[in-house]
DNA sequence: AACAATTAAATTGTGTACAATTTAATTGTA
DNA sequence: TACAATTAAATTGTACACAATTTAATTGTT
């Protein structure tokens, strides 16, 4: 009946919201050895992609605002990961572009996409479908 | 080639870690007339099936420990929502259960999923195929 | 040029998360 | 019964996450 609805096994947003730090959980040691949390490690994959990002562009692609970037790109910046510069065209602009430490760590985090999917046993059409529905969901909020 | 395995829209990990957290956005607004928190409205959803939870059971629901849950549990106290008491018959044993108010807001707590699922464009099946990937998920981990 | 509006980061304040440790109570075993 | 081992919460310390505000630079308009 209508108290079905608010069983927490009949939610979608719980397991999200479980199984996101679950996962999160299962990669801290493999980026424990890279010394970088889960969200600064997707900072470091913005930075393999792109060779210098601002602080706003990183918000855009990571669903971060600067209320948690700046604290996290100042860490990042102390363990000689990553360069934080004000642009000259534009003071307001800071630009964050990898050291060579953390660019030498590319090689490492390449294995952790690889070993992750190993230890969630999904066949890859659910992976895909996985995917596509967060995605979907993503495009639409 | 190797590259892409680290870009961020290859990734599983990044969409869900990203969804989960515009979702909680999305029921912030809503939560807010409640005057709780995403985490603080999953331990509502377990107090309304159980009349009593301990603080350990609350964390194996919830998937949550000690360190997240003293707290929030004793912010939800402040605000008088739930009640903390020492078991009499184990006094390591918290145990945890709704005052009057944090009963009374049960009616209202229900109108949410159904809003929720409005926001969010899928399909029925889509819903149904995410949760149940999440749950193969968090039952591996 | 003057100055209001906008923009990008930073800051402030609150609330999770979680590893690691501590405290206090209970249980198991010699 | 003593007392080591275990258990449940609480505590400590670090790192997000985000709303709201502030600061400083740039842009648009008169």
């Amino acid at each position: 009946m209508s108290k079905n609805i608010l069983k927490l096994s009949n939610q979608v947003c719980f397991p999200l919201y479980a199984a996101t730090r679950q996962i999160t959980k299962l990669y801290r040691p493999m980026l424990e050895k890279l010394e970088v949390t889960y969200p600064q490690y997707l900072v470091l994959l913005v930075l393999f992609e792109d060779v210098s990002v601002t602080v706003k562009e990183l918000g855009e692609r990571l669903y971060l605002d600067s209320g948690t970037l700046t604290p996290m790109l100042k860490r990042m910046e102390e363990h000689g990961l990553v360069e934080r510069k004000r642009s000259s065209k534009d003071e307001r602009v800071v630009e964050v572009s990898l050291t060579e430490k953390g660019r030498s760590i590319e090689k490492k985090a390449e294995e952790i996409p690889n070993r992750f999917s190993k230890e969630i046993h999904l066949e890859q059409d659910e992976f895909d479908e996985l995917k596509r529905l967060l995605t979907k969901i993503l495009d639409q909020v």
